[in-house]
This record gives C-alpha cells, structure tokens and sequence, in this order.
DNA sequence: TGGTACATGTAACATGTTACATGATTAG
DNA sequence: CTAATCATGTAACATGTTACATGTACCA
C-alpha cells in the first residue's frame, strides 16, 4: 500500500495483535508499556489509525458507548507489522535539554543550577521507584512467556540508576 | 520579535558567542559539542538562521570564499539566548527503536536478535571509547574554565557504562 | 445534578528528515 | 586536471506538539 509504517504505527500495530483496541486505549496501553522510550501524542494515534484504516492495516468495528471506535487487526496489517520487525532497529535519539542547557550554563548562579539539578533528581528517583515496584511485582512465569520484555524493564532500571547516580556525584561534589 | 527561541536556535547562537560561525561550521560544531545528546541536521540550521537573521538575532558578514557566510550574534541576540537559558530545561526524551523493537520481538528468531544486540553493543562502546579518550585528554585548567561541560561528558560515560553493562548481562544470560 | 474521567477528533503549527540541485576549492 | 571535500541552499515530506471543539457516561 502506501510507504512503510513507522515506528509509532508499528507499535499501534503490535498492540491491535492481542485484541481490538480504539484510540484511548491505544494511547493508554502505548503510554503504559512504551512511554519510557517512545512517546506518543493522542493526536497522533488518530492520525495514524485513519492513516492505517485507509491503507487497509486495520479495520473500525461497531461504534460503542461514548463514540467509541475499537480497530482490528486485518491481514495485511499484520504482515505490515511484520515487514516492520523484520527490519532491524535504527540507534537511540536522546534529546535532553537539561545537558544542552548546562553546556551554556557557565556563567550561571550556582543556586539555580542546583536547584534545576535536585528537580530533575528527584523526578529521576520517582521513575526509578517505580521501576522497582514494577520489577518486585514480576511472576517468575513472567519470564518464560517474555524474557524480552523483562530486558526492556531492565534497560529502564540500569538507565534510571545511572542517572541517578550522575545526579547525586554532581550535587555532592558541588556540595548540593 | 517572533515566538520564543527553541533550543537548537538557542544553542546556534549559544556557538556564536565565541565568534561568527557559518552554517556549515555550525553544524560540525554542533555535531561535536552538542551532538550525543541534541542532534541536529544541516536543513535545520540553514533554516533557522534564515529566521533568526530575519529577526534580527544575527547579521550575515560578507561572504568569503566559496559563499561562505559568517553569522555574527547580534545584541537582540544576545538578550533572546539569555532568556532561553532562563527558562528551565524540560524532560528528557528517549527514542529508542531497539527496545521498542524488542518488546515486540518475544517470537523472532533468537540468533537474529544477538546479532542486532552485539551490533549495538559495538556501537556503544565504540562511543564509550570515545569518551574516555576525551576525559584522558582533559587538562586541569578546563575544570576551572568549564566544570559543567565535564559534568555533560561524564554523563556520556556514566550513560554508556550503563548501557555498555546492560548489553553485557543480556547477552552473557542468554549465552550470546 | 454536577463534576470527573472517558472519548474522539480537527487545525495550526513546529520540528525533523531526505532527496535534490549547484557549484567552489584544494590536494594529489 | 580530476576527485574529494567544502559549502549553501530548496523542496517535499514525515513526524511531533498544542490548542481548540464537542460531547458522553458514571459516580457521588
């Protein structure tokens, strides 16, 4: 159909595979278990979806309660998807403005560079805890059904951490 | 004049506070200084310095040899990079094709997935290397010139380490 | 019966990428 | 004299963000 999907599609694509979802749930479920790595808008789900829709990927069922509009899976979108897969993943984008901030911040009071430095710890620790609570609540059977998505939470974990500890050699050598 | 600076026009005229830059060199500037964590592209800074000289944040010189055509900051440039640098940096954001790919990857052939892990894990420490040699090179005085452009290169190190010991343990727990 | 969370969507704009087009200078 | 690198820019498109507009269902 029209040119290849992207990632974002791919990912709306790879949830649609365990059941009909629409939009909202979609947003939700990418923001759920994609949100640390690849964000998404809610304008941007429903572009997609009619992007798709029209190229035959998915197709809208029965209006539910509140306009509620669930979209399966079709064939073709499916081998979408797994044209997708089978391509191999491109390199990480990081855009952190905090950074590009600092590399200007020189001349900058050092009290506003603190306290920017504990906000940002702080959300950071916040993230970190969360990926604790989530890694203490795996089954082991977890595991065994998807070792992968484990690693993904693993990422999130070593990331969270090293950044944490970036944070806490910083304030504490510049006596924050 | 227009709407508030974002920040890789910030960071362009960030650049040209130490002297008038043309857009070629702008870009291997920004590749360098700025590069691991805020990408930016040639049709970019070609554009947003036609805008920028429009408002009057920086005045074409004259040309020099192959076209070459130094921007020099000007004052209004000076004061929109000032409140940019006021403001607080936002969040991070994190785009990365390889975890979204694996969170979808739980049936995909175990020997393609250590190939794209080892490829990867090349690359990061190849760029960790990178660092390293960076820091080794580092004099005394640059602390006292710039202690937070160190603190932004130990962030390179501190992530890739990280990233660096994730692809380690993965790889070494499924044997690759 | 009123507030909160659910639900969908469009419009306008900002930002980022890729491909194309052109030519100058320099090193060998 | 010719290939590599330097240098600038446009056009077209893809992707991402923000603001606006509209209305529904559920719960207290």
């Amino acid at each position: 159909m029209p040119r290849p999907l992207n990632a974002t599609a791919a990912s709306l694509l790879g949830f649609l595979h365990d059941q009909p979802m629409s939009g909202w749930d979609l947003v939700r479920t990418a923001e759920e278990r994609i949100g640390d790595f690849w964000s998404l808008t809610r304008s941007q789900v429903y572009r997609e979806l009619a992007a798709m829709a029209e190229a035959g990927f998915i197709e809208a069922g029965e209006t539910g309660p509140r306009d509620r509009r669930p979209y399966a899976l079709t064939d073709a979108g499916r081998e979408a998807f797994a044209e997708w897969l089978a391509q191999d993943p491109g390199r990480e984008t990081i855009r952190y403005p905090l950074l590009l901030w600092m590399s200007f911040a020189s001349q900058l009071p050092e009290e506003r560079l603190h306290r920017i430095l504990r906000e940002h710890r702080a959300e950071h620790a916040t993230r970190l805890a969360g990926y604790e609570a989530a890694q203490a609540s795996i089954l082991p059977e977890a595991f065994e059904a998807d070792p992968y998505g484990l690693a993904v939470l693993d990422f999130g974990l070593t990331y969270e951490r090293a950044v944490l500890d970036w944070f806490n050699r910083l304030l504490e050598a510049r006596a924050g």
